[in-house]
DNA sequence: CGTCACATTGATGCGGCTCAAGCTTCGTGG
DNA sequence: CCACGAAGCTTGAGCCGCATCAATGTGACG
């Protein structure tokens, strides 16, 4: 059930047979949740961290005229909310852009890690430092990248999170988003984003087709959004 | 010495006279650093993270043609980089701004504050997802916000984050940037920057000369960035 | 007193936005 | 089985916020 939880991990450092059964006991029964239905409202106390088994999430904000800025998006092994153990609550909202799967991890039990099991515990930490990882990149790309630098850089990324939690089909993956969704992400109109798709295409970089991201030339897609993975962090070490 | 560190910390949640000990055993002798330095490169392995004792320092990454993204500042009671310690490697690098000092802390004494002292491993973890909610408001503002919003926003940001280490003057505060690196934050070129600089001034709201922010009109100040201090989360909570 | 880094201002250009129309796809109900 | 509406995609025309280019100002320092 935390499988893609594990290959995230394990991607990144050994996780001990008594490490794996402490993640295994964790959370309840797999619950389910429709499409564009909000998962957590920003501010809300909370007192559980959810992880993703199936499907695609965003976190989210929102400016006072209704323009949404999305600051990460979530798929398979992800906790969504892994920062509210420490911070109590969220300060953005969180939303299911597919069909999702997931259980309920109450923060007494991951306290009880934090308790019990020192490393894992960091490997934790890891997983919420790597997300504030990624949120750099982002700002590379919202500061400083072109329109379609940002979508290519956008399409790699994915590529290379989705490929690690084995839900790539060689150069094309899923991606369960719409054009403004995607805007959302880029700090883009979705009129914009639709000719940066085209730009794409007619480069023969990538397409994207019936929620279905293809990668025809990857070297050139990564060259033109400039992406290397580091800041994936996907080097095993001890941590 | 890690005064500013337990101001910061003890805004958020209660520190123990044992925790508070533990803290203060970390680190060596205080080091020095001149204005435009680097601290720390981009991924070279790290085996210590740095406590930040004054002065103002700033993450950032470059692009291929040179456009730089400041990603986050950094002021004294900051981890420039306590999220190496999981990481290992730093995605970005690390640049004194100013005339700082510092202390160095072995990876090996925070491993072993988070065998010891769980509680206080998470207020570290805390530290670390408040750099990664202040990565998601800055997201906000270079995705959505226009340029002289950004600027207001980034103005209140520091007033608040500055006042909790008491290093703000009623409405004013040092910010030993220049406009070229103010833009560096705001994903904007420096001549831009110039021009929402007076812009805010002859709106009144606020000004920014020889290296001091002051702040004429904080609510208009608010009002226009859409300030609200949410994401730096600053109510006490056990956490 | 010359130099250098930084700040300021004006003129002009462009990348991405806005507005608007038409299209495709798909679900729903008569 | 088709009519219809809703949601999303596509494309064109025109515009605007910020970038670019360039010149001048200003203060610190050797």
């Amino acid at each position: 059930m935390i499988d893609k939880l594990l290959l995230k991990l394990r991607t990144r450092d050994e996780i001990g047979a008594e490490e794996e059964a402490a993640l295994r006991s964790l959370g309840g029964e797999p619950r389910e949740i429709r499409p564009n239905r909000v998962i957590i409202k920003a501010n809300e106390i909370l007192d559980r961290s959810i992880l993703l088994l199936d499907g695609m999430v965003s976190r989210f904000k929102d400016l006072g005229n209704g323009e949404r800025q999305i600051m990460e998006l979530h798929i398979p092994g992800d906790f969504l909310d892994l920062h509210s153990l420490t911070l109590k609550r969220l300060d953005h909202s969180v939303l299911a852009l597919s069909h999702c799967r997931y259980v309920e991890v109450p923060h007494e039990q991951l306290e009880a890690i934090t308790v019990r099991f020192p490393h894992l515990t960091r490997m934790l930490w890891f997983s919420t430092n790597l997300d504030a990882a990624i949120h750099r990149e982002w700002m590379l790309s919202l500061g400083r990248r072109t329109a379609v630098a940002r979508l290519a850089h956008l399409f790699c990324e994915l590529h290379v999170r989705l490929g690690i939690v084995e839900l790539t089909d060689a150069e094309s993956y899923r991606l369960p988003l719409t054009q403004t969704q995607i805007s959302e992400c880029l700090g883009l109109t979705p009129v914009h984003v639709n000719r940066m798709l085209r730009e794409l295409r007619e480069r023969s970089l990538a397409t994207f087709k019936d929620s279905i991201v293809t990668i025809h030339d990857p070297d050139g897609l990564k060259a033109l959004a400039e992406f290397t993975p580091d800041y994936l962090h996907l080097d095993r070490f001890p941590r």
